[in-house]
DNA sequence: ACGGATGCTGCGAAATCCGCACGCTCCGCG
DNA sequence: CGCGGAGCGTGCGGATTTCGCAGCATCCGT
């Protein structure tokens, strides 16, 4: 209940005429908060003070802007782990072919705990679904009787994880 | 240089009998911190006496556990943000197939900036890539310059993402 | 010109972080 | 068996950070 800030921008009514958004409800960021995210994308822990210097800005002024930027769902700050040091020793990545509603389907998914990422694709599969399991027998059970048994999904494809080689949170760094 | 911790593991000589590995040089994590890690990843920033309360150990002793995850790569603590906020408004999946060394292509594309997250897999693909870019050239060049420009890489298979319905950090919350 | 909203600053109080000394337990070893 | 070191936890001050708030400047819309 956290976390999954996706396409679930723009709830409130009263964040009307905010910082002008640009076409869909997205917020407008500028160069400053920018340099913060940058900031806390390389320590999520920095001090707002060690923040405001870089950026040039008072601690309480950065102490304001994160908070805005955490309520406002543009990013969040957490801890994230490699999945196979915390006891989840299969992962795949699922691409999904569906009839109907696509978007009724990937809700569907989206519920799923084990699915730890959907997306919606154009190209030759509708969504694409990251799973993380304990064991095989998890990871088939998922796939074949979960995934499958959803109204819509018309047909799967697996592609099991052998090794994770890159894994960045470093948007806007560049 | 910082957060592509994967496939990094032990690298030190030195942490030889630290706390019973488990098969490949995995650190093994006792249930304290693995309610730690959770407690991070719903808010990265809460402070240590209050996950101590909640894990029922002492502040410094959750200050230096914690300090210890971080070292050994088992988790980071970054901000996350939604590309399209911070103006990546084009990402992809794209499966690729390799002729001769999978790893070393991977190494390859794992080099590239617009390469977010690379992992090797089983399947109809050997690899497969995120990709985050800022528009639909900038996209398009990464596909067709620079990823099959890479030697061994024979074909690709591009899924253009439409909306990215969950994205979620929560491992080891279940 | 006037409210009202927004955003930044400065400041004191409270809470947190940090280093360090100390104690405990668990081995390995002479 | 006793010693010594490593690993891990606790408690404790002092430095640092966080937090709430008042004040001020700017930017609108009416």
């Amino acid at each position: 209940m956290h976390s999954e800030f996706v396409a679930s921008r723009s709830a409130d009514p009263k964040d009307s005429r905010d910082a002008r958004e640009s076409r869909h409800g997205t917020p407008h960021l500028d160069a400053v908060s920018l340099a913060i995210i940058e900031q806390l994308q390389e320590d999520g822990r920095r001090p707002y003070a060690a923040i405001g210097k870089a950026v040039g800005l008072s601690e309480a002024a950065v102490r304001q802007r994160v908070q805005k930027l955490l309520d406002q769902g543009v990013m969040q700050i957490v801890a994230v782990t490699d999945p196979l040091t915390v006891g989840f020793r299969r992962q795949a990545m699922v691409g999904v072919n569906v009839e109907g509603d696509v978007e009724s389907v990937a809700d569907a998914l989206a519920g799923m705990d084990e699915c730890e990422y959907v997306v919606m694709t154009a190209g030759s599969f509708d969504l694409m679904v990251e799973i993380v399991c304990e064991d095989d027998d998890h990871l088939l059970e998922v796939i074949n009787k979960r995934i499958r048994a959803v109204p819509g999904v018309r047909s799967t494809e697996s592609f099991v994880y052998l090794k994770l080689k890159k894994q960045t949170y470093m948007w806007g760094t560049r």
